[in-house]
RNA sequence: GGGGUGUUAGCUCAGCUGGUUCAGAGCACCUGCCUUACAAGCAGGGGGUCACUGGUUCGAAUCCAGUACGCCCCA
């Protein structure tokens, strides 16, 4: 026979991959005599290309989507990918740099037809290597959310929104990049730890003769300077309250006012508030009603509100108040602290905290039953301790800003009158039709009008998709959505969990009246072995191709699951993704060795035995692991697989019925074994489909459409505790023969004697060859007394003895012997201890008292065993 | 600063309703094996004060409180 000795992914993982294709098995539609089971894909970025992360988020998914469909459930998996507006304008931006062009010079029309002829050539590479990991999306239903009828949706849910008076326009603190020109979200912010200088300027208190110290970081702010804040219980300042300071070198006058946020040992506890240029000084304004006055231009410069050093830029004007002060004796000292700096990702410039007009989405409102549907467990968050961060989230809500100062994205429809009033509408001629209304001009034109220039955040989108991708919103009681919707499962990163997750459960409710999913599985994060997040930056996170090239699909799949209970990070190391190449290997040389069997027709089972038992043992395994899948514990499956796999069926099983080297096997026994092989491929195929299926159709010839991954998931089935039980003693006597042979270094091909002293033959009788062929024993006999000059040892109260034609060393077994004799001693101790208290026998349910009796009863049993063995020596 | 969550073998983690499935798994380690399915393997083995302190209980890795340290979210 030449079947390679090591598995060999490469071509099989292609093969099965384009024949589930060709035959359609990926695609669902509405079947109405089929229960539905969807999943959305949480559509990766445009803009991305497979990362750690997207292995095992994907992975999980094709697992519980393989297994539904097993489960004969219409099973439906939808793909697609997000628009990620800021990513990807920074790529096509980057794009046209390199071919030197700038943003500046294109119009918007321009600019996004760049951005779409990149959308086009790069934004499916993602979903193609999704395919190589064995993903069974359904690719004939991939949307994406920048697509026509998603972005009529978007629209239609904003303008929905804003006539319900959900959306709204309102000033806000943004991350403003004073060299690109625009907003920054918090993700393109990196944090650099820096020494910073801290100032310390006098103030001085207005009718009196006296002054007040304030530290800052920023001097050049002080004209935008509203109050100085202390705190109330802080006793250096109580004979200021309720007094007023003066700007120093502006002198104009601003209120002491007093807040708990201050806090007292950090600078000289006094804070200048300047609400236009900092997020804290902004909210302690708000609480104040403090005015607040804006000193900074788009570019950094100070404008005419600071009065002084106008024109200048922030650092120029920093450098030059600081020289002022001084001069004034306004500066009393100046101080180093580390500090974090804010730069822009993109042109490295210090950010610049910014009021600025935007677009906000009301949160109080949607959020409520949001809340409600999680912490009542309609819908389920597995594991269930982020219900807890999901509801402190969710109970300090605060409004959603949606807009973006963007280009690529769904632009906001709303549209400036001349006045400057708008109107918010889905298109610019209905746009029209209600600004003629608003204003009372019925000579406006469309002309007239103007769009808004920015565009929605990407979330946006998002948040619609468990609708949208079934038209939903275009086409409410299609088909499709009354069948798959709410979808069953979504697999996603807790990090997301507010982003996303909570969102797209308010649109559920908000536009359908009902949850988008019932479980929520989130996945950790896959880190490297030092605890680091895996990043491109940091350069510490492997291929995800290189590994499917260098460990095969399947081991990838399983490594990446080995260690991923829900909810926990991953710490990756390549000896998982070896352990899951291993592992198929492991399968695919108890494959070989089936396959390679002649079969003798006219020769009995002799097997009986070992066939019942597995059958018994896969029962109970197969309970074990639908409970895991009933509660997510997708890891834990994989593990009783795995160990289904390896020890019950290939270390013992396989061992069991193997016929001797070169001999044939018999009818019945390989019959029963590619059942029970078929079996185990089957609760096998969700997490290693490839080779499963490859196995599936070379373990016997296969119709048309009989498959692996259609093939019937098994039932649940009674099983025979009693022979499991049995099984697990031989085992135990199995192996305590072989620790003899190693411990007296006795070759394995040399066969031993085995004699039993046990009340029960029967207990062993159907056994025997078993124990004959796995422990390489010539004779096994049943005595009614201790045999002398042998070794003994005792497996469940029942005594075992092999003859050692003299060579024992007597000492050796002396002192063997006694340590286990005083350590069944102490446990008899312990156990009598219980027994002998009158509270726990009294107190104890009865099933643990009997056990106790029962461990009483064997601990007694084997030190007399043990006693007499002793004598006997 | 507020909230959450964790600490179990060298490493990564299970341990669900407090009690023999209670101290477990995988990897790593040690010993012996190239025994014709598999050295990507086989057989066997060692290894833990369940973070610390107290409490509840007949009984605690498990429940409660505090402490220490770690991580996450929010500020």
């Amino acid at each position: 026979m030449s079947i390679s000795t090591k598995y060999n992914p490469k071509e099989i993982e292609q093969k099965w991959y384009d024949s589930w294709m060709q035959r359609g098995f990926f695609h669902s539609e509405p079947n109405p005599n089929k229960e539905p089971y969807a999943i959305v894909i949480p559509p990766p970025n445009v803009t991305g290309v497979l990362h750690m992360g997207h292995m095992l988020n994907n992975t999980i998914q094709d697992v519980l989507i393989r297994r539904a469909r097993m489960q004969g459930k219409e099973a439906c998996w939808v793909p697609g990918t997000d628009h990620a507006s800021i990513a990807t304008e920074a790529k096509v931006v980057a794009m046209l740099k390199e071919r030197g062009i700038s943003k500046k010079d294109l119009t918007r029309e321009e600019f996004l037809k760049y951005a779409w002829e990149w959308k086009e050539k790069y934004g499916g590479i993602i979903l193609d290597q999704l395919k190589k990991l064995g993903a069974s999306c359904d690719w004939e239903r991939t949307r994406f959310t920048m697509e026509d009828d998603m972005s009529a949706a978007v629209t239609e849910v904003f303008v929905d929104l804003y006539r319900k008076g959900l959306i709204y326009r309102g000033v806000r603190m943004v991350n403003w990049d004073p060299l690109g020109g625009t907003a920054l979200s918090d993700e393109e912010v990196l944090p650099k730890d820096t020494m910073a200088k801290m100032y310390h300027l006098q103030y001085a208190v207005v009718g009196a003769d006296a002054a007040i110290t304030v530290a800052t970081s920023r001097p050049e702010t002080i004209m935008a300077d509203v109050a100085v804040a202390v705190n109330p219980k802080d006793p250096r300042y109580t004979h200021l309250h309720g007094k007023k300071v003066r700007i120093p070198l502006l002198g104009k006058e601003i209120p002491v006012i007093l807040d708990e946020y201050v806090s007292i040992d950090f600078g000289t506890g006094a804070l200048k508030v300047t609400p236009a240029h900092d997020l804290n000084d902004y909210e302690l304004g708000q609480k104040h009603r403090l005015p607040t006055i804006d000193i900074l231009n788009n570019d950094g410069t100070l404008n005419e509100q600071a009065q002084l050093y106008v024109g200048q830029d922030r650092f120029a004007a920093r450098r030059n108040i600081v020289k002022d002060l001084q001069e004034a004796g306004l500066l009393v000292k100046i101080e180093e602290y580390a500090s974090v700096l804010q730069t822009s990702e993109r042109t490295g410039a210090v950010i610049e905290p910014r009021l600025s007009m935007q677009w906000f989405c009301k949160m109080d409102g949607m959020g409520k039953p949001a809340l409600d549907a999680v912490m009542n467990d309609e819908i389920r968050l597995h594991p269930p301790k982020f219900k807890n961060m999901y509801r402190s989230w969710m109970e300090n809500i605060r409004d959603w800003c949606i807009s973006r100062q963007l280009w690529w994205g769904q632009r906001i429809p709303a549209f400036y009158l001349p006045d400057g009033s708008f109107v918010v509408a889905t298109t610019a001629s209905e746009a029209l039709v209600l600004a003629r209304q608003q204003s009372g001009n019925e000579q406006l034109q469309e002309t007239d009008l103007h769009q808004d220039e920015d565009v929605l955040d990407t979330w946006f989108s998002s948040w619609l998709w468990p609708i949208s991708v079934f038209n939903g919103f275009k086409d409410p009681d299609n088909k499709d959505i009354l069948y798959y919707y709410p979808t069953n499962d979504l697999v996603t990163a807790p990090e997301i969990l507010f982003f996303w997750v909570a969102r797209m459960i308010m649109a559920g409710y908000e536009f359908r009246k009902e949850m988008p999913f019932k479980n929520v599985y989130l996945t950790g994060i896959v880190r490297d072995a030092q605890g680091r997040k895996m990043s491109k930056s940091l350069g510490n996170s492997p291929d995800p191709l290189d590994l499917i090239e260098q460990f095969g699909a399947d081991g990838v799949r399983a490594g990446m699951l080995f260690s991923s209970p829900a909810g926990n990070d991953l710490l990756y190391d390549d000896k998982l993704v070896e352990q899951g190449r291993n592992f198929s290997n492991k399968i695919w040389n108890a494959f070989r060795l089936i396959k390679g069997w002649e079969i003798d027709e006219s020769l009995p089972c002799p097997n009986q035995t070992a066939i019942s038992w597995f059958e018994s043992r896969f029962n109970e395994a197969f309970v074990q692991i639908e409970d895991h899948f009933s509660k997510f514990r997708i890891s834990d499956a994989l593990l009783a697989v795995y160990k289904l796999v390896w020890d019950d069926f290939c270390s013992h099983y396989l061992e069991m019925i193997k016929p001797a080297y070169q001999q044939p096997i018999d009818k019945g026994t390989i019959t029963a074994t590619v059942k029970l092989l078929e079996n185990v491929l089957k609760v096998l195929h969700p997490f290693m489909p490839f080779i499963t299926e490859e196995i599936w159709h070379e373990l016997k010839e296969r119709k048309q459409k009989e498959f692996l991954i259609v093939a019937p998931w098994p039932k649940k089935d009674k099983f025979d505790r009693e022979i499991i039980a049995r099984m697990e003693q031989v085992l135990q006597v199995v192996g305590a023969v072989r620790n003899i042979r190693n411990s007296k270094n006795i070759p394995n091909n040399k066969q031993l004697d085995l004699y039993i002293k046990v009340a029960h033959h029967e207990q062993y009788e159907p056994f025997m060859a078993i124990m004959r062929k796995l422990a390489n024993l010539n004779e096994i006999q049943f005595v009614e007394e201790n045999l002398d000059g042998a070794i003994s040892f005792i497996v469940a109260g029942d005594e075992f003895f092999i003859p050692m034609e003299g060579n024992i060393d007597v000492e050796a077994e002396r002192e063997r012997l006694t340590k286990e004799l005083e350590y069944t001693k102490g446990f008899l101790n312990s156990v009598d201890k219980k027994l002998s208290n009158e509270r726990f026998v009294s107190g104890a349910p009865e099933a643990v008292i009997s056990g106790e009796r029962k461990k009483k009863a064997d601990a007694e049993a084997k030190i007399t065993a043990i006693e007499q063995s002793l004598a006997a020596l």
